[in-house]
DNA sequence: CGCTGTTTGGCAATCGGTTGTCATTCTGAG
DNA sequence: CTCAGAATGACAACCGATTGCCAAACAGCG
């Protein structure tokens, strides 16, 4: 007579505001608001119908509170690569900073396809309240169709009229440029990542910026696969040329160029410097550990993240009434001084005169 | 007058079943089951609404789907430590296998604490169809409590009646102590990995079976955290010890011990030979190149959704009429030989003996 | 021509909350 | 004692699809 001697129904599914009601003699609207509004029912109610609920097991159905209201307390991350150990200090910040919000990250991989892209924010648009983008592949219409859909955010890139998450890659690389120079480096090389990338652009320009201040003659190749393979490619190509010192688009090239010159007999840092991009997992134990322009991962993520929410905030208490202060947040790179860089080897610098 | 010129209405939302009926002069239910009971309309008209539907850019609210039936098309894979780059190809498996089926994949990480996991199973349990537990950190208890009220699969572990994909770790530990075994080695020590861990007791046990039919001198040491830190403190702990080979639990605490050898002036593989297990990212271009047992990481993730989905089918048409044939699917693991090992040093030999 | 059987489409209930509106009760001031 | 106004809870209409049941239409058969 007491709990669960209920007989007959209600075998599989858990309880519903209904049965709360019933057991607690209110309306089901007086239970709902006792969850949803607080304040709005008298407290001792509110402290029965909430003590009753607990002792029924009961939890608010996420999908029947979704309809009505829009509010699914799900949001996207878009990755272009989950394999690649870029992203993963990205998707523990974002994931954090989420689930403190009470809401739910939902991560979806596209395996670098902008058409998985297009096809995965299809498939998920609908159901979550945001979207961030992460080293998105896709050009910015469509950016911009998906983000006239649902609150959108986009990290590592720029894109007008969207918040974006981005790191200083024009001071990180103004500091690589630096350090080598610092080590008497002359001559630098930047290997560039995929044509599309957004960062590539700007760190090549910063690239340019820093090389020809420092009046070090600054030059380029690529474009190459941001992968083990083009750095590899990379490594071939670079062969050929006279410079002592490199700065690749992404530490995962560095690896793989790395690899590429030790098979060719070129000694790292002896022969040449190598210089990378993000400080993945990895990049402090291959050989040489690499230096390279470490990005704030983690806050990346997690930035990426608040700064969907903020915008998820302002969206549902008044539309358009804000002017849209186009935020752009930018964190800060630190340069990482490992094994892969050293001074000038003579010899080299010899060759390359 | 042809397209967009609706006037009043519908600025915001998406067509729902309701206009589209409405713009093909029949009933809401018909437009519905155009879409989900193919043959249950004529197929003419079914022509049309499909037509009509298409022209408005109509797509069903997955929310509004699932309230009535449940389905959900979610399904969530929760992992202990999404930063562990062991998760990468199985996330990349499970993802495309979930596309392919068009489910959606969530994916949770919990960052090695059971409690989280317990979390993130409340929050994710009720809006998804199914999930699977990737080294799942709890309690088989808990485990059955989530198994009752969504279908689950488990990954790297067994659990009774539940249905698990699991490497086959015995015969890749079995293959190790053989190519050790081969290279002269006559004692051999395996550095365990966390106590709890399903897989730690299986490849102990494993390599103690293996050993003693070779006669071989096995050692145990540990538990060791399974990270770079936990290998670590192992070469620590291995530096006073007389072997000329260990067997790590997993290739991230490998790389962590390799390191530390290289600290302590001990050469990998002339005085120490190295095997790991998983084949992770990095394990190719570490120093030297970790010998390993290679788990199929992406086709565990592959079959741990398939398995999922096989088990959803099942669910759906007869709950409990089929008697659960409880099924453990076993993949292959492969010895993948590279820089770490190589054969009995001398000098070593004798002061081991 | 009448009867049975099969398509096919419509009606309406339902999933489980949310929320606008209204009625009731209670408080306190005049 | 009366009445305005606030506090509180109930009613009922949604959100958008699914689905059991029924009725109309139509075909086929004797």
């Amino acid at each position: 007579m007491s709990e669960d001697s209920d007989g007959n129904g209600a075998r599989r599914s858990s309880p519903t505001i209904y049965d709360v009601a019933a057991a607690a003699g209110v309306a089901p609207s007086t239970v709902s608001r006792t969850f949803s509004r607080p304040g709005r029912v008298n407290s001792e109610t509110a402290e029965r119908i909430r003590r009753i609920a607990a002792e029924m097991g009961y939890r608010t159905n996420p999908v029947a509170r979704a309809l009505p209201t829009g509010r699914t307390s799900i949001i996207a991350i878009i990755v272009s690569d989950v394999t690649n150990p870029f992203f993963f200090e990205i998707i523990r910040g974002a994931e954090e900073t989420a689930s403190a919000a009470g809401y739910t990250l939902l991560v979806a991989d596209v395996n670098e396809s902008a058409d998985a892209e297009r096809k995965a924010l299809d498939r998920t648009l609908p159901l979550v309240e945001g979207i961030v983008l992460a080293t998105s592949r896709m050009s910015d219409s469509s950016i911009r169709v998906a983000a006239k859909q649902r609150p959108t955010v986009v990290l590592n890139r720029t894109t007008t009229d969207i918040p974006s998450v981005v790191t200083d890659n024009a001071r990180g690389m103004k500091r690589a440029v630096h350090h080598l120079a610092d080590l008497g480096h002359t001559s630098i090389t930047y290997v560039a990542g995929p044509q599309g990338s957004w960062a590539d652009g700007v760190r090549w320009r910063a690239f340019y910026d820093a090389t020809t201040e420092l009046d070090i003659r600054g030059k380029r190749v690529g474009p190459f696969a941001p992968t083990q393979a083009g750095g590899l490619s990379a490594a071939h190509e670079l062969a050929k040329d006279a410079t002592s010192a490199v700065i690749s688009y992404n530490d995962l090239m560095a690896i793989g160029m790395m690899r590429g010159f030790v098979r060719q007999g070129i000694s790292v840092p002896d022969d040449i410097s190598v210089v990378g991009f993000d400080n993945i997992f990895g990049s402090d134990f291959c050989t040489p550990p690499l230096t390279t322009v470490a990005a704030p991962l983690h806050s990346l993520g997690a930035y990426a993240v608040q700064t969907l929410l903020a915008e998820l905030a302002k969206t549902s208490y008044d539309r358009q009434a804000a002017p849209k202060p186009l935020k752009v947040v930018l964190l800060p790179s630190q340069l990482v001084v490992r094994g892969s860089t050293g001074p000038r080897n003579a010899v080299l610098a010899k060759r390359a005169s």
